[in-house]
DNA sequence: CAAGATTGAACTATCAATCTTC
DNA sequence: GAAGATTGATAGTTCAATCTTG
């Protein structure tokens, strides 16, 4: 048997709407989603003619010992696709930040190779970066707040992505 | 006086880098970000053939009394530039889910109305989406979290933009 | 057939310039 | 001159198709 709204909206369920309370939450979260991205790239591209994502390929190579990794795991650490990240190191392999070479152990993969000037790129870059997602995102939060904001986001990381393929890679210290 | 450090990252302070708990923090956001906009716009693309943002308009203007709202508000409310939702309202005008109006008393600005095919399309998708919001950020966490998510999201945007003209207006409940 | 990776086309967003009205 | 809004060009992302190797 169903209900009259069930018809109308298509639905097989009765849908759950968001109370005040979650509503409120949800909104939160969305006008993060909306700003924050815009804001972190704007800061790269003024100082750094850099987007966000490009800088989080580099930095995450810059954190590995040979500042090397599989095209794919450089996809994972980075949460691109690795269509997205293809396009993306062609770019950055233009600007002479990385190389990218066969993988001598399997034919079929690729690695992404930090070059020198890639490591220049990092450590002139991440001083201004780390400001600002310091200005934006840890100082305003109590550090209650930024531990309870971690498990936020790895719970909502995992509703995302059970599988969670996020390896424990670092942010630069070069 | 400056420190190797300094002249070498050209920075004019030595940099305050993160810690592993501010580090932690700020990956799993970072997660966050590049994971959910695509999770949230899958879903709505599939069964809507709509953006989030696309979605958020239309959700907003629904939300008003005379499903009405001027673009500069409009913009403000789903938390985008003026320029990306003149875009999108010129994509939605063609799909015949909205129309826009020169304003009666300042001339200088526009109404976006949602017509009625707009209004319907709120309504079957709503629910979807509703559901969607509660399976990947809602659901996942406690009540306290989803406090906890609220009053951080909002000292976040309080960061990025102090004058904060982010306007109380709702979520659907057609 | 699955995994790793790349490519081109279509789509979306951003930025600067522009126009009108207050 | 500033506010409200639009536009066109540029740049970046996504999607599906493709290719090669395990």
């Amino acid at each position: 048997m169903s209900t009259a709204e069930d018809r109308r909206a298509g639905a097989r369920h009765l849908p759950r709407w968001l109370g005040p309370d979650e509503r409120a939450t949800w909104l939160a979260l969305a006008g993060v989603l909306e700003m924050l991205p815009g804001a972190l790239d704007g800061q790269l591209q003024r100082d750094a003619g850099l987007t966000f994502f490009e800088y989080m390929v580099l930095a995450m190579l810059s954190e590995q010992p040979d500042r090397t990794l599989r095209m794919s795991q450089l996809a994972a650490v980075t949460n691109g696709s690795l269509s997205r990240l293809s396009h993306v190191a062609t770019r950055l392999e233009k600007q002479g930040y990385l190389r990218r070479v066969a993988s001598a152990q399997d034919r079929r993969a690729t690695d992404a190779v930090l070059t020198g000037d890639g490591w220049d790129k990092v450590v002139a870059t991440a001083p201004g970066h780390v400001e600002w997602v310091r200005t934006l995102v840890i100082d305003p939060l109590s550090p209650a707040q930024q531990s309870q904001l971690r498990t936020i986001g790895e719970r909502i990381l995992s509703a995302i992505d059970p599988r969670g393929n996020r390896l424990p890679v670092g942010f630069p210290a070069p």
